[in-house]
DNA sequence: AATATACGTGCCACCGGTGGCATAGTAAAG
DNA sequence: CTTTACTATGCCACCGGTGGCACGTATATT
């Protein structure tokens, strides 16, 4: 077909010069009123859209976010993704992906290249590599725009989202004691990852505070997957037969426990009641369905779009804009009163 | 810290003029040796890499890809755009992703815009929008180059890369009778689509062959959601009560069939058998897990991704890439032998 | 009435590359 | 020893916008 439309187009048939109708496009306030109607009914008329090309070549930007993440929670990503997309479109811009392998040594200037080479103008970045504090002051150095979630409070507000892990964990603590639960078992995260720990402690402190006592055998760290819930639920049944309630640190890890109940015969939730965290995809699958926690990802993610465009524009963000969010408790079919 | 260099920097530094260095970081074949290797070393001396924004404003390319889809299978997303990404980083690209819906009326110009606007320079499209004609019709008509991910063959070998579920329902099929089911049920995927049509049609075919009926009242028509499944497993299971083995269009139905039987106190796999389609992460994680059909999703948008580059690229596809890959059967505990 | 201030607009350079063409140098052909 | 034919390289315009500054005109100030 013929051409896409140009500024120069626009700006011949408006009879005005180019930089008025630059200036129109980008919401300049000193434009007549005349004029910028005129320019608006051109543009309106031809379908003009500026190209984000030559425009982030002249003004040093690309209108591009990119999303950095090492995590094989796909459906965790997902969420990220649609909801950073539904703030970016809506104010131009597009979001560029790029997985990365957080152990490897040249992770970091991996990252670094990704960003400059297509000059995207900021990243947001998901845990666990949000925990990686060395690329946060890298990224600061370069003054790359970055966010971070995360699940503990470790940078500028306004440059991160955090949830707050720890109290959801407090509100599943008291509520698998009020259904009279003493024999409790955790299969933790990875303690290097903060949010694990977080997690952790915050179950661990509540139950404190509750008299209930959890023997430090009783506690077994896990990897978070599938394979790993399966291998600590059978070292965790084997050793503590007595325990009545386990929490594991993610849904994978709970749905390893469910695989393993079933293969030594205990009823869930009649024999054991089971807690997980994420209500992954799996948690309402799953029979008997998870209790678990549930994060508003969707809501952080496009909070964190907000603020990385915020920074992007220099705008400051709102004060009344959060960085806080509180997961919630998805009470379903695995935990049963004793 | 200081900028990045340019290719200016570069041919400073080399003491030639810039179309020279220009010539060299694209492959041209008329360069010196020497100068060539001069230049070589600048490049890598100062860590330079060319300006993607720049570099496409001239040449009218952007080295982006875009990804078109409107999928809710998270994990389906997830293993393509790894797949892709394998591929793009290699050479050079980076991914976009365009999530859309598809049943809006802005649809296409939707997608057209997000091509345009950010001069994407081809597109993958996956099921099920990948089975739009209209959106490849006006695709080819702007001279877009894209490149479809189906289950059915329906454009030029060079835009397509397709599942053959057909084949794979035959092997299904063959399974179930060897181990000498006859009473078999059907829960289909939606019949406007053509993977859906295919894997049915693929399925009924060789259970004829092997004169095995089914009745028309034993194939019900879901919507491949989990409610879905629960919803036509309950239908199937109480109108025809004697069916002793079903076919899920997907994992997420075959997961609801099975919450459904645990419901009636039907037990899997010995008084029931349950097939899947996807091998989805719930697949291996439910109880039993399930007996589905593997596609090599990723391996198939990699192959996408580099139809799509030699599309851009102008460099024609070897003849010995296909484009037509074959699922299999994974075989695990839900189907058991009568 | 003269001067200062503000506003609306246009001109031109520039962002960092690529394309087309001209040119110098060198090797092969006559 | 020319003429021809390449090969290697450089020059300059251009891709489609934005930034900085100058300029003309209208309004406010003294």
């Amino acid at each position: 077909m013929n051409k896409r439309p140009t500024i120069n187009d626009v700006a011949r048939l408006a009879g005005v010069s180019k930089r008025t109708v630059s200036r129109v496009i980008n919401g300049a306030s000193n434009v007549g009123k005349a004029t910028r109607e005129r320019i608006d009914a051109v543009i309106k008329e031809t379908g003009f859209s500026p190209d984000k090309q030559a425009r982030g070549l002249a003004a040093s930007r690309s209108f591009l976010i990119g999303l950095i993440y090492d995590n094989p929670d796909a459906l965790y990503i997902d969420q990220v993704q649609r909801g950073v997309l539904s703030v970016c479109s809506e104010k131009g811009y597009e979001l560029v992906v790029h997985p990365c392998n957080y152990n490897t040594d040249d992770f970091i200037s991996n990252c670094i290249q990704f960003v400059s080479r297509s000059r995207i103008d900021g990243v947001i970045i998901l845990p666990p590599v949000s925990e990686a504090k060395e690329l946060a002051e890298t990224l600061r150095e370069k003054q790359i725009n970055y966010v971070r979630m995360a699940s503990v409070d470790l940078d500028d507000h306004s440059n991160i989202v955090v949830s707050d892990d720890r109290a959801a964990l407090r509100d599943l603590a008291r509520y698998m004691v009020s259904l009279g639960h003493r024999d409790i078992g955790i299969i933790s995260g990875p303690q290097r990852y903060y949010s694990s720990k977080e997690r952790l402690e915050g179950f661990l402190e509540t139950l404190n505070d509750l008299h209930v006592e959890v023997p430090i055998d009783r506690i077994i760290e896990g990897k978070n997957s599938y394979e790993s819930g399966i291998e600590c639920a059978r070292t965790l049944l084997i050793q503590s037969p007595r325990v009545k309630a386990i929490f594991a640190n993610n849904d994978e890890m709970a749905a390893g426990v469910l695989k393993v109940a079933h293969e030594m015969g205990i009823t869930v939730p009649d024999e054991l009641s089971v807690a997980g965290f994420d209500d992954n995809l799996l948690a309402a699958r799953v029979i008997p369905a998870l209790t678990t926690v549930q994060r508003p990802v969707g809501d952080m993610a496009a909070l964190a779009a907000r603020k990385i465009i915020a920074q992007i524009e220099g705008t400051e963000v709102s004060e009344t804009e959060t960085y806080l969010v509180k997961p919630h408790l998805i009470i379903r079919d695995s935990i049963k009163r004793v």
